[in-house]
RNA sequence: GGCGGCGUACCCAAGUGGUAAGGGAGCAGUCUGCAAAACUGCCAUUCAGCGGUUCGAACCCGCUCGCCGCCUCCA
């Protein structure tokens, strides 16, 4: 079954056929780094770490791709804010999202260019693009001229006689046309500089990622992703001016664009000052249910974020985890054994095949969990076989996932940590040694005491066959 | 005004032509000293509404209503 997957450029699924299948290339469009990553930024990286696992998974060597805007007005308006330099604004956040992605799992691309790293590259674009006539220097700024290239528009679907009656665009006398974008624009003095044919300037926004795009992964791309909301201009904007450079068509084969996380309905935006950090989603949270809730609907959808949300997921991935144990101490002879049937998995792949439909995977997964329960309500060692089929299942879909993928015990430390566990795992058992010799002399009321003392710290109990179990 | 998307149970969310996955919540039962967890059963004759195509539609077409995004920086 090949990979099918929706192209933002034809508006339809198609089969993925990569150019060259020994050797996929993609590209998605990373972060301005000018301030701390939110929720928005999470959804987009882990949606490009799923395909980037899945395509390897599937078989595809893959070349992976995503910048760092590390130059740009809103840096250079935050540093000089702060009374900084721009260098050591964007190295503060580029430092500050890499830790939040490592946080969430999500696997460091292959290349992770900076703009401000490709220079040489940006300005060999814009003086080609001036020869072949798309681009024109005002002073000493350069500008795309949209009108140049007769198919402008096709990724957005706009034309460009409507956007005129929009009217939403800035003036700017030095712009031959109000569309026109800025390739490379002049500094004024204290901003970041480099010198080129055109004097002293700095990149405009949209040619940094057709530069480093080129730069490291080659002319035509397999894959370019993004979010939504880089449809228009940004993206539309990269395949013009790449196309008039490069002569080809398409830049990309395939165009991926994530949706939004919306806060309780809402958009994230400065002015509602609802937007929701990676850090500050992380405190309480673990980064798995994090990850889980993102994963959790289809990367194309809209999510919506609400507390309710999260506690929803943390509360599934607090399920898988409690099955896991529990097929381990039940029945360890399920464990360590391969199981690969590719008969069982094939559902799971057909989900991933079908757009990287990652919230059916998820409900495949846990009816598999009700499964494994099931078996070991009915006699765990009996199943011994059929339960590390689960495991196997587990284990090989968490690989692409990112989820799912730990020892329970270290899930449990983690989750421990994070909600800010206050009492020690040693209080804890010296409390249950207590409330047990209560229960044996049916001293029921202290017993019942204790149990409720613990579960005011957080502590649940369980009284097991086997013993008194705790869980935070 | 232009372009695009969405509307599935109390909430979240798959399913896009063959008769409604999964999770959470709730209710009842098994288990338990009581709980918790797990399991079992119940919980959408129906997919915003109305028409049409079809042997058959949540899925295709048309219209209506509602919500949202982009068109300006934005993941």
């Amino acid at each position: 079954m090949p990979i099918r997957l929706y192209n933002s450029l034809t508006g339809k699924k198609e089969e993925f056929v990569p150019k060259d299948p020994a050797n996929v290339t993609m590209y998605a469009c990373g972060p301005t780094v000018y301030a701390m990553s939110h929720i928005g930024h999470a959804r987009s990286a882990v949606s490009f770490d799923v395909i980037s696992r899945y395509l390897r998974y599937s078989g595809f060597r893959l070349t992976y791709a995503r910048n760092y805007t590390d130059v740009d007005d809103k840096i250079i308006n935050r540093a000089n804010e702060e009374d900084v330099s721009c260098d050591e604004l964007a190295e503060r956040y580029i430092k500050a999202f890499d830790e939040d992605m490592a946080s969430l799992g999500v696997l460091l691309p292959d290349a992770r260019p900076r703009a401000t790293q490709t220079i040489g590259r940006i300005i060999a674009l814009t003086s080609a693009l001036i020869e072949k006539g798309f681009a024109y220097a005002s002073g000493a700024d350069v500008f795309y001229s949209v009108r140049k290239k007769k198919d402008y528009g096709k990724l957005s679907g706009k034309n460009i006689d409507e956007l005129e009656a929009g009217a939403r665009v800035d003036v700017n006398e030095a712009k031959a046309d109000p569309l026109d974008f800025a390739l490379w624009k002049g500094s004024k003095p204290g901003e970041p500089a480099w010198n080129s044919p055109w004097g002293m300037g700095r990149p405009g926004w949209h040619i940094e990622c057709s530069a480093m795009c080129m730069d490291r992964l080659g002319e035509t791309i397999d894959i370019h992703g993004g979010g939504r909301d880089l449809i228009f201009p940004h993206h539309e904007n990269e395949i013009a001016q790449s196309e008039a450079y490069t002569g080809k068509t398409p830049f990309a084969r395939y165009w991926l664009h994530n949706g939004f996380v919306n806060i309780a309905k809402e958009k994230m935006s400065k002015s509602l000052g609802n937007i929701l950090n990676i850090r500050d989603a992380l405190t309480g949270h673990t980064p798995e249910a994090i990850r889980l809730f993102l994963l959790s609907s289809h990367y194309r959808s809209p999510i919506d974020y609400t507390q309710e949300s999260l506690k929803d997921a943390e509360n599934a991935v607090d399920r898988l985890y409690k099955t896991i144990e529990r097929v381990d101490r039940e029945c360890p002879e399920a464990n360590g054994k391969e199981h690969r049937d590719e008969q069982w998995f094939a559902p799971i792949i057909e989900a991933m095949d079908d757009d990287f439909n990652t919230a059916m995977v998820i409900g495949l997964l846990f009816k598999e969990v009700s499964l494994a329960n099931r078996l070991l309500d009915e006699g765990g060692r009996d199943n011994a076989q059929e339960l590390s089929r689960i495991l196997s299942l587990i284990k090989e879909a968490s690989g692409f996932l990112g989820v799912f993928d730990k020892a329970p015990e270290d899930y449990y430390k983690l989750r421990r940590a994070v909600i800010g566990l206050k009492i020690s795992p040693d209080e804890i058992e010296r409390l249950i040694s207590e409330r047990n010799e209560a229960r044996k002399t049916k001293d029921f009321k202290r017993a019942d005491e204790i149990r409720r003392g613990l579960l005011e710290q957080g502590v649940v109990l369980e009284d097991a066959p086997d013993g008194t179990k705790w869980s935070a």
